[in-house]
DNA sequence: GCCAACGTTGGC
DNA sequence: GCCAACGTTGGC
C-alpha cells in the first residue's frame, strides 16, 4: 500500500466539489504530465492519498482514497494521457499548511517543497504519519 | 497579477 | 541531439 498526494486549485475542482461526488468518486483527469502519470499508473485500489490546495489555499485539506486503477483519460483523444478515480475519505481536523510543511525539518525532503510543479506525488509513509499527526487525525 | 521554475516543442 | 522559444504551473 502506498501513499500519494494529489493536488488541485480549490477555485477550479476542490476539496468540496470531491466530497460532493460521494462514493462514486471522480476521475483524476486533466494530468499533462509524464512524471505525474507514471505515478497514477503504480497507483493501486484501496491506496490512500492527501488532497492539496494549490494556489488559493495552499495546504493539504483531506484523504482521498483511489477506486480505480490508471484508465485513459476521457477528457482527451491522447491515449499517451491515464488517469485513476479517487473519493473523498474524510477531511483534515487540521489542515497543514505549506508554510508548516517548509518549517517542518521531517518533511523538508517532500516533493511538494522539491518540485512544486509535479501535480501527482509519492508521500512516503514516515511523511504520511507526521502529517496525518500534524492533521489532527 | 507577476514572474521564476520547469516541461515541451520545433527548427536547425 | 541541441537549445531557444514558448506555455503552464504555482508561490508570492
Amino acid at each position: 500500500m502506498a501513499q500519494w498526494l494529489f493536488k488541485s486549485e480549490p477555485d477550479v475542482f476542490g476539496w468540496d466539489d470531491l466530497v460532493a461526488k460521494g462514493d462514486t468518486g471522480e476521475e483524476w483527469d486533466g494530468v499533462r504530465n509524464y512524471q505525474a502519470r507514471n505515478f497514477m499508473r503504480d497507483m493501486a485500489v484501496g491506496d490512500r492519498g492527501f488532497f492539496y490546495h494549490s494556489r488559493s489555499g495552499l495546504e493539504i485539506v483531506g484523504i482521498v482514497e483511489v477506486t480505480a486503477e490508471a484508465h485513459p483519460d476521457s477528457t482527451t483523444e491522447d491515449d499517451r494521457w491515464e488517469c485513476v478515480d479517487v473519493k473523498a475519505i474524510k477531511p483534515l481536523p487540521q489542515p497543514v499548511t505549506l508554510e508548516t510543511i517548509k518549517a517542518d525539518e521531517a518533511l523538508s525532503e517532500m516533493a511538494l517543497v522539491r518540485s512544486a510543479r509535479l501535480s501527482v506525488q509519492p508521500v512516503t509513509d514516515a511523511e504520511w504519519a507526521h502529517i496525518c499527526k500534524l492533521g489532527g487525525l
